[in-house]
RNA sequence: GGCCCGUUGGUCAAGCGGUUAAGACACCGCCCUUUCACGGCGGUAACAUGGGUUCGAAUCCCGUACGGGUCACCA
């Protein structure tokens, strides 16, 4: 079959140059994982910082793997995280499609090119039978390599199933060059003939991507390095084409242990997962961005702009980084000290009403005692359990020795500072406060020694977000004497 | 098994021939404080291992161990 020369041309030609180009090429198997989030945010940080293009690519070919409604968790995950691409399936471009089971129909010439010009060559062996099942270290050669064109053309002619691999020299060997790893040379004689145009008539994702990677004038390959092993592969695809050979930035995986990485299959959470686990999107970016890259001063906390600003290849790590929650967990709970209060209120709101149905609390009032103390979103709920109902408590908890609290004493102030609330008319917090300072100035006490009784009376439990002052407010007159009340009946029996 | 890559405290990591081997999380202690937190101060804790090279090696070279990747008509 002849090649058409001028189609060629034309696919060339549609390449934007001077400019630097990466792409983020997912396949769309509808979970979208730590590991993928950092590649895609490093990604996109490379082509921000040096003012190029980010594009988004679909790798579909695996037609056995398509999962429903995959692709939006991909753009959703992009959008949330600020990751905005240029060019993409939703957006079009100079490279149109973005999506690989649509530009099926580019993939089969430039095979044949390469069939052409040697590098590659047509296989009519059942699914296989040249190929040995793992187990097996010796490879023997294909026989189809060295099929001679008029026996091929005769099998096509045929219409015999093939697929087209590509002809790897037995001699010699290959080296590559890798931001981060630097130059790596394997012998060729390690490589494998691998399939370039599966029987399906799809390409295979080692060469959709060297072929789309050209043809949308990528720059930066950024990719996991479970793809530094066939690197060399790639670059004898390039040269066989003559075409230029992109950087390429293969990143050590994100590891949930010392052996394993992240995965769905191990029950690791997604980005979305995460997000459900009450954590902020900002804090999942800025802590990933920290897993395997370091920014050269002392700083942490980096907005997703600053990111890219800051982002540079050198400092990307080789070895494998692993998740530690704990430390994500510290990133989040500045993240939400950070917060400006109304916002923080806003995304707290829903957790404080999960727990406080009773609308007469201020939602606003509560998560202000919150803010200051909230590692995760979901963390909130529990720490308001008391509002809504006054917990079965022990009277063991009046006891608290740095405020000289006891059982005895909490009863003599319970009943004395129900008696002075009951007084006052206006129940703001500097009134309730002023109640409670005089009375322990006219003891000679501690503030602690009447503060901390009536925190117990009203709250039922020691551990409570805001002090007594905050609780008694928000829990407004009656209430707080209806709950000071059962204290004093409590400790009084 | 071949080939490739990696290895600094529990974790993330700085370091790129001469450092008392940063910093952060976690942990522990102290201070602050109306609880718990927050905050402040301090502490415990590391160069996988054996050989070289060098006046000098966490940094360079080789071996070993351990870990990972890859060897699919999956990506």
């Amino acid at each position: 079959m002849a090649l058409n020369e001028a189609w060629f041309a034309e696919m060339e030609a549609k390449i934007p140059k001077g400019e630097v180009r990466t792409r983020f090429a997912p396949s769309p198997t509808g979970y979208m994982h730590v590991g993928n989030l950092r590649t895609a945010l490093y990604t996109w940080c490379i082509a921000r910082h040096y003012n190029g293009k980010f594009l988004l690519r679909i790798e579909d070919t695996d037609q056995t793997r398509q999962v429903e409604g995959a692709v939006e968790v991909i753009y959703r995950t992009l959008r949330d995280c600020g990751l905005d691409h240029d060019e993409g399936p939703d957006l079009g471009g100079p490279v149109a499609p973005y999506v690989q089971t649509e530009r099926r129909s580019t993939y089969l010439p430039y095979a044949q090119l390469l069939v052409e010009k040697g590098a590659a060559y047509y296989c009519f062996c059942e699914k296989g039978e040249s190929e040995e099942d793992s187990g097996v270290f010796e490879r023997e050669d294909d026989p189809c390599r060295t099929l001679d064109k008029a026996q091929v053309e005769r099998l096509l002619a045929e219409g015999k199933p093939y697929v087209i691999r590509q002809r790897i020299p037995h001699e010699g060997s290959t080296t590559f060059h890798d931001e981060i790893f630097g130059d790596i040379t394997a012998p060729n004689a390690d490589l494998d003939d691998q399939v370039l145009i599966k029987r399906d008539g799809l390409p295979t994702y080692n060469f959709a991507n060297v072929i789309d990677d050209h043809l949308m004038g990528i720059t930066h390959v950024v990719r996991g390095n479970e793809y530094l092993s066939s690197a060399p592969k790639y670059n004898l695809l390039y040269e066989a084409f003559g075409w230029e050979i992109p950087k390429y930035v293969h990143c050590s995986p994100v590891m949930r242990d010392s052996h394993a990485k992240m995965s769905k299959r191990h029950g690791d959470p997604s980005y979305e997962d995460l997000i459900a686990m009450g954590y902020l999107t900002e804090a999942v970016v800025n802590y990933v961005a920290l897993l395997g890259w370091s920014p050269a001063g002392e700083r942490e906390m980096f907005t997703i702009r600053e990111l890219a600003e800051a982002f540079d290849l050198q400092r990307i790590s080789k070895s494998p980084a692993i998740f530690d929650i704990e430390k994500l967990t510290y990133f989040n709970a500045e993240y939400i000290k950070g917060l400006a209060p109304e916002k923080f209120a806003e995304l707290a709101e829903p957790w404080i009403r999960k727990a406080v149905k009773n609308e007469a609390y201020n939602a606003a009032e509560i998560a202000a005692l919150l803010q200051q103390r909230t590692e995760k979103l979901t963390d909130i709920p529990e720490k308001l359990d008391f509002f809504d109902a006054l917990p079965e408590y022990d009277t063991e908890l009046y006891v608290h020795k740095k405020s000289k609290s006891d059982e005895v004493s909490s009863l003599e102030e319970l009943k004395l500072m129900a008696e002075r609330f009951g007084a006052l008319t206006d129940w703001t917090e500097e009134n309730i406060t002023a109640a409670m300072v005089t009375l322990a100035e006219e003891q000679g006490a501690k503030n602690a020694k009447v503060m901390w009784p009536v925190r117990i009376a009203v709250a039922g439990k020691s551990v409570t977000p805001g002090g007594a002052v905050e609780i008694c407010h928000i829990l407004g007159k009656e209430e707080t004497l209806r709950r000071m009340n059962v204290g004093i009946e409590k400790l009084s029996r």
